[in-house]
This record gives structure tokens, C-alpha cells and sequence, in this order.
DNA sequence: TATAACATGTAACAAGTTACATGATTTC
DNA sequence: GAAATCATGTAACTTGTTACATGTTATA
């Protein structure tokens, strides 16, 4: 059977809003969207789909409400089950490290076919963007609604800093073997 | 049009490799088995596929090959057009900065469901898988007979130290918040 | 009165994975 | 004679994306 990597933990994050509070749809969507774009890329049409995949499942209850005519909501309540297999995944990806896949070491592998001065120019370009998004990151207020998204920010810092090392390392390496 | 993230880079080794010398869909698979593992997981049949899919574009050109009664081979060779457009592929990846996704900052997200002494010792395991993949990373030959890949490897290295810098402090952080 | 926000989806498509199919040849 | 290696794939499936559909209500 075949498991992406990602399907654990679309229902990780769901379930970890439910956790929260009860909610619908649409508010779990808007604030993934406002506050949690940083660490996670669900879409729309993938977060519905999993709430009905979690609730076939029996993770979570759900609720017609509605208010006059609009469009009836639904609403997701985590129950006992749900919260025993949130508590599994959970503990799953706290204790699991990561091998991580970085694309821009494809690139690298095939750096010495182009001439010095394009590659030097291209890695300068990463540099240069590399260094802007850590600067973005820096600028986000330290102190985000979401206590815990914090963790996630500072995450990043650590590793972009990191990478931005590296890049400037490997310029250097470049240079020094072409002189 | 949907363009998953690794179309582009999965052409990009293929023809990368091509680059280097015309080979077969197998000889291919093999040299990315032994060889690459570190910075692609393509399987097989996407391999075989993608090479079909190049083949067809113009990319690279085929020569059927047959040595008694084996399976007759397909070599594979780039051609101009092909050449151009790994080029054009090699300075994207190059000069593109990536905003890394961790899959662990979801699990940071909800830590403080846990009892404490519960994501202690998740992050401690998390902590140690790390340490191990780093040790095996600073195992291996530094002089591997593909040259580039070592880049990769210094890569991974820099990344990895920094991963574990990180879950020693939040650990640290978690310890002084509970006392 | 048009546009944005509210609310939930469906349909078509893209990309990759696993498991299997096929058949020859070399090695144990 | 069985198992591994050589060589290329196909088929069924999983997951996710984008673009679209639908209809109400609040806002400009």
C-alpha cells in the first residue's frame, strides 16, 4: 500500500486544530491559510477531503448547523478515538527524524557544466534570495497568535541561516579552485 | 497546468547524467541506486518513464542495442536541443532559493498536548536518529568516485549539525519552561 | 448593483509509487 | 536446477492540484 508523506500529517494538523475547538470547513481553511502558510501547503479541496476521509473513519463527529439561509456548515468535533490516534501521530512525528531532500543539490552535482562565470552568477542569485527570505522571516512579529508557530519560525532561521553558509561557502570553494 | 515539483528536477538528473555519456534506461537506474540515493529517491519505472517522455520531446535520441539474444537495450543520448534545455534547467535550479518544508514542525505545533515527560522523550529519540544519520553522513567516503555528490553530502552535513543544534535547544527551552 | 466573503464541494488531470509481467543469461 | 542479474516496462492505485460549480449574504 502505498503512503505519501504527507497523509499522516494533513490529518495531524486537522486533527491538532480540533484539539482546539470544534470548527468547520472553512475556518479550519482560513486559518491555515492566515497562519499557517509557514508550515503547511494543504489546499482547500485536500482539507475538505480529509475531514470527510477522518469522519468516515470515526476520528471525528460531525455537526449540521446552520444560520437562516446561508449555506450549512459543518462542524468537526474530535472525539475519543480521534484523539488517541491524534496522540499516535502526534508522538509519530515528534520522535521521527527527517532525511531531508534538498532540490538545489541537483544542481550542484552538474555545477562544472557551466562556465565559472554562469555558475558563480546563478549561486549568487541563490544567495541573494536566500538571504531575503531569512530576512523576511526575521521580520515576522516574534510573537505570531500562534504561540506555537513560533517554534516553526524559529525552525526556519536556524536552517536558512545554515543554508545561507553554505552557499556562501561553496562561492568561495568556486572561486578559490578557479584562481 | 499542474507542475509538481519534481518533473522538472527528476529531467534534470536524467539528462544531467546523459550529459556525462550516452547510456541505457538500466545502466541509469543502477548508477542512481548506488550512487545518488543521497539526493533522489526516482524509482524505476519513473526513470524508464521520464527518459520515454524526454525522448519524445526531442531531447535526447535512441539507439536500440542488442548483444546475442538479451533484452536488446535503449541507449539513450542527449542531443542539442536536449543540451540547451539541461542548461536552461541546470541555471533555474541553481539560482533558485527553496523555502524548506519540515514535516517535524507540525509535531512541534501541538507538543504541548503531550505531558512533558512524554515530548521529552519523543524529542530525545528525535535528537538521537538525528545524531546517527549525521555520524553515518561523516562516515562515508568524503571522496566519493562521483565527485559532485560530495557537495551534496558537505551539504547535508551542514544541515543535519544545525537540525541538532535545534532539537537540543528546544529541548532545553522545553526543560527551563517546566521547572 | 457588483464584488467580496461565506460555505462546501466536484471533475479532470498530473505525477509518482508498488507490485507484477516478461524473458534471457550468468552464477551458485 | 534455483536464484540473481540483465533489461524494459505495464497496471492499478494513491495523493494531491487547479479550475470550476453553486448559492447566500454582507459590503462598497
Amino acid at each position: 500500500m502505498y503512503r505519501g508523506l504527507h497523509m499522516d500529517n494533513r490529518s495531524l494538523v486537522l486533527l491538532g486544530l480540533l484539539m482546539g475547538q470544534s470548527q468547520h470547513g472553512y475556518q479550519i481553511n482560513e486559518f491555515i491559510e492566515n497562519n499557517l502558510s509557514m508550515v503547511t501547503d494543504m489546499k482547500k479541496p485536500t482539507a475538505y477531503a480529509t475531514l470527510d476521509k477522518l469522519s468516515k473513519l470515526g476520528y471525528i463527529d460531525v455537526q449540521l448547523e446552520q444560520e437562516g439561509n446561508r449555506p450549512p456548515r459543518k462542524v468537526y468535533s474530535i472525539n475519543e478515538r480521534g484523539t488517541d490516534y491524534f496522540y499516535s501521530l502526534l508522538h509519530k512525528n515528534l520522535s521521527t527524524a527527517e532525511m531531508f531532500q534538498y532540490q538545489g543539490d541537483l544542481g550542484l552535482m552538474f555545477m562544472d557544466y557551466l562556465p565559472h562565470e554562469k555558475s558563480h552568477e546563478a549561486l549568487h542569485e541563490r544567495l541573494k534570495q536566500t538571504e531575503k527570505l531569512l530576512q523576511i522571516l526575521n521580520q515576522t512579529p516574534h510573537h505570531s497568535n500562534v504561540k506555537a508557530v513560533n517554534l516553526a519560525i524559529k525552525h526556519k532561521i536556524k536552517m536558512l541561516t545554515a543554508e545561507v553558509e553554505f552557499i556562501q561557502e561553496t562561492i568561495d570553494e568556486m572561486n578559490k579552485s578557479h584562481s
